[in-house]
DNA sequence: CATTTTTCCCCATGATATCCCATTTCATCC
DNA sequence: GGATGAAATGGGATATCATGGGGAAAAATG
């Protein structure tokens, strides 16, 4: 599974064309689909991103609780309904949808964001104000973290 | 199996045609039936559909119930028993049977939303007033989904 | 068996998104 | 510091998709 690192800045030109990281873009070039899905965050007010397969991962999750249940609806409705798979253009671009452009609140520039196995695409306003926090929080939590060798990989 | 994500709008023609989102249909696009299977949801006043592997899926497991109980009958006959194969003429458009409109409370205008393995086709309001609760729920619920790795892949 | 009705195939048209190429910018190496 | 290659940007051309409707084949009906 792809791995996302750094940041980087964007910008959506006078098409709706957005270019992604090449890092970025290099991360998920081994895949089936040349591309990335898109959703809202469930968390933050930002588009989250990641490479099919961890997609796939969590309909498979979703799918294994059981199959009617009103759990199961209401994950796949907030997020695989909102989900975009969006396909790089030849020279790496893709189109954002308006529904997560007005989602997060962004207008012309914007940062990607690597987070490990997704990405966050952010209004730079919102991400200044995220971090001054996300540095508090990491700061006093991060004695808790444990780092787990992995038995099963994906 | 196919996987459906995003979200689209979708509109009876005035010869009772539905066309399918370019991208569903692509999802079913390498199976053996060219099209998707309908059937009323169990759990929603909405359209469900998959495609034809996961009906013999779906087949498959009331099967493995005791073959004469009463839940096989009973989810024999309001699922497998109202289901639809609806094949796409050439231009990827279906015409859906009046009784799963009917159910649905589709007049005209309705929505395709993927949730992965499957996907609903709900008339407007109803999605509207579903998505205010499933979102809520979600968000109850979110840290109860755990991502699990495959042992079995479908 | 004839007639009516329905379904499906086919084509035309318009809108949209994608591809493709030209040009510019940036980073790296010599 | 100049040269080279990769990456980014912009915009015209093209293919794909959406939509509407005529007409033939199949099915249903009397």
């Amino acid at each position: 599974m792809a791995l996302f690192l750094s940041r980087y800045e964007g910008r959506i030109d006078r098409k709706g064309r957005v270019l992604v990281p090449a890092p970025f873009r290099a991360a998920v070039a081994d895949q089936r689909f040349g591309g990335v899905v898109c959703y809202p965050s469930p968390v933050e007010l930002a588009i989250e991103g990641c490479d099919l397969a961890r997609i796939e991962l969590l309909a498979n999750s979703i799918d294994s609780l059981n199959p009617f249940s009103a759990e199961n609806g209401a994950f796949a409705t907030t997020i695989l309904g909102k989900s975009h798979q969006l396909a790089f253009d030849p020279e790496g671009r893709v189109s954002l949808p308006e529904a997560l452009v007005a989602f997060a609140g962004i207008a012309g520039a914007m940062w990607f964001v690597g987070l490990g196995k997704t990405f966050r695409i952010w209004s730079p306003e919102r991400l200044a104000a995220y971090e001054r926090e996300a540095e508090k929080l990491a700061r006093n939590e991060a004695g808790r973290l444990a780092l787990r060798p992995q038995g099963v990989a994906t």
